[in-house]
DNA sequence: GTTGACCTTACCCCCGGGGCAGGCTAAAAA
DNA sequence: TTTTTAGCCTGCCCCGGGGGTAAGGTCAAC
């Protein structure tokens, strides 16, 4: 299968697969004429990348979890480590986030936003208080 | 004040206040050997754009605000607007994380977590079903 | 005078590709 | 058969927001 066809099989762009290649992740043959040759296999391995991609992973990440696939003697237990940490990290992206939209709510509350240029938002910013 | 002093102040780096510069959001004097030389005015701007950026504008919108905050016929109409869409943003990001994290749960809690080979999660990517 | 701390510019690096240039090749239309 | 169009190839620069490092100039203290 070419990469084109490879790529809408995956949800994925020809230059992401071009890239997927360039890192290892998945490396196809190639016609005699130079092109890019895609196995049913690869394109599965493509889909399981696009899901773990979506679901959070990096494209280390994705590497170790296709490592682990790969491996008949994986562990489980491994699998779902690796899973366990992103959750941990999504977490603490969410706090983050979290303590900037408060913040950004206390900003816009502050603010009367009419035609004044008197802003309680650059005031807050430029000065600090009450932050 | 030298750019190490002023960074300090600012809560940034050297590094961050030369981009800044380079990016034409403060723009300090030079003193005769070269050197950036910091007014007051210019550190205040630049814990501005400290605060701005830790709560979660880009560097371009820092750019926006810094335009409002320096022009006094400004409206804070247009201020509020830009804390608005900011928020709105924000919690897109949230809604993505929160499935994400979910999506992750649900792969986790479908996997033994033992020494068999046998994953759960590792089927789920693979396979895609239930997902 | 010399050492160490600070400053300068200039370069490459990170991620995860996007976009484009220039050149082949394959398939479909005239 | 020839021409057009579509698809493929590699290689390069670009994004954000700086980090790291190198090679060199400068300043203050001892």
């Amino acid at each position: 299968m070419n990469i084109s066809q490879a790529a809408k099989q995956a949800g994925l762009t020809s230059k992401a697969l071009r890239y997927y290649e360039s890192v290892s992740l998945v490396i196809p043959g190639r016609n005699p004429n130079g092109y890019r040759e895609y196995s049913p296999a690869e394109v599965e391995t493509l889909r399981f990348i696009q899901r773990a991609r979506s679901s959070g992973f990096s494209v280390e990440e994705v590497g170790e979890l296709l490592q682990l696939y790969r491996n008949p003697a994986r562990r489980s237990h491994d699998a779902k480590l690796l899973v366990r940490e992103k959750i941990e990290q999504v977490e603490e992206q969410l706090r983050n986030l979290k303590e900037m939209r408060s913040n950004l709510r206390a900003l816009a509350d502050a603010c009367a936003g009419d035609d004044s240029p008197h802003c309680a938002i650059l005031d807050q910013l430029a000065g600090g208080e009450s932050r």
